[in-house]
DNA sequence: ACGACTTACATACGGAGCGTATGTTGAGGC
DNA sequence: GCCTCAACATACGCTCCGTATGTAAGTCGT
């Protein structure tokens, strides 16, 4: 194995340690992912992720900005096709939802994050999803989409949480299809208590 | 030590178990809580614990169970004094948010309880508040004060789901007071999503 | 009323997992 | 070419959990 420069090194060793922490607790879930496996099978040992992480926490917190960012990038290209702006919105909140039926992110992000970590609205990158789910709102009300009188860090929790409720929802039935036609449904006239109500189309 | 009846030993240990297990897991969380501190708190061991409630798991399942009809029989009380069915219903969420104020209901009920057991909808006991809050949106629904097209379990979905980011920002926030006022503005905007267009009051 | 059976716990034991303290090896500056 | 420090690995002790086993008290049939 040929010797590379040490910075090159270290980024593999903590993205194997992460890769290897993100399947784990995906799979398992966070108190169940034993740190000695699942370093073994990244080829290390739990003495690598105390140097990098500090802990099994932190580590939790490096798997979650990592996904975070993953599912920024997609939803960020979805937003971008849309011709309207609020229905490229309401496009976001919908891929957002899909997006939180992946066994992954239900699980790290939805699931164990908060239990471990505490109100995502304080840990979470603010240029991940929920920073961007704010910054949409806020343009939205100001090109009058969305009611003055609604808070855009308001909406943006209100939001977040009603996603992550039907995304659960749907999850767990035994018919994903049709719940999930249900539970979107019921999402989009949420969301129109955003809006304004003379508003037409 | 008099000898009472064998059935009321029996309930007062479990009793008595839950109550400890309930101090504990919303003082330090679920995962930190020690099964050999709590009980002993007690005056008993795990070898109780297991015997009544089969493990860690089938306690919090218990005291959960508790938390929850004690809320249901506080939202009842709530919306029983309102005049105005939708009225009371929107004070009946309110209240949802305040009491998820408090730390042991966020804490077991809305944060551990999730991450151990996974999907409060399909855990919860159906007479307790969630499936009060579908029975709710049922009736108003049949009353014309819920849009036609809306499924009362998924709403149900929408407002828990709501209800719980908002007490989580409320919460964690420095200025409770002020946030809570956005907040509760937020939810009930989303509220109206629900309401049919043409509905004046 | 008295023995057999069962229930309601306590005790004992083994194992897994975690955090820390302590090595060890190799890279990079001077 | 040595010295230092970063990047890991190893070793140890502790806590916690689940189960297997023990025991005393209650319950029931006769």
């Amino acid at each position: 194995m040929a010797h590379r420069p040490r910075g090159d090194m270290i980024a593999e060793t903590r993205s194997k340690l992460i890769a290897a922490a993100r399947k784990a607790f995906g799979a398992v879930g966070y108190a169940q992912a034993s740190m000695d496996d699942f370093t073994a099978e990244a080829g290390l040992t739990r003495g690598a992720l105390y140097h990098h992480f500090g802990g099994k926490k932190g580590l939790l917190e490096a798997v979650i900005a990592q996904l975070d960012r993953e599912m920024s990038e997609r939803l960020n290209e979805i937003s971008r096709r849309a011709d309207n702006p609020w229905q490229g919105f309401v496009d976001e909140c919908t891929a957002y939802i899909e997006m939180a039926l992946e066994p992954e992110i239900q699980r790290i992000v939805h699931r164990d994050g908060p239990a471990v970590l505490g109100d995502p609205f304080q840990w979470a990158n603010q240029d991940g999803c929920i920073g961007a789910l704010i910054r949409n709102l806020t343009a939205l009300k100001k090109a009058g989409f969305v009611r003055p009188d609604i808070e855009p860090d308001a909406a943006a929790r209100m939001i977040n949480g009603a996603s992550v409720q039907a995304a659960l929802w749907i999850a767990n039935s035994e018919d994903p299809e049709a719940v999930s036609a249900k539970a979107v449904a019921a999402f989009r006239s949420m969301l129109e208590g955003l809006r304004p109500a003379e508003r037409v189309q």
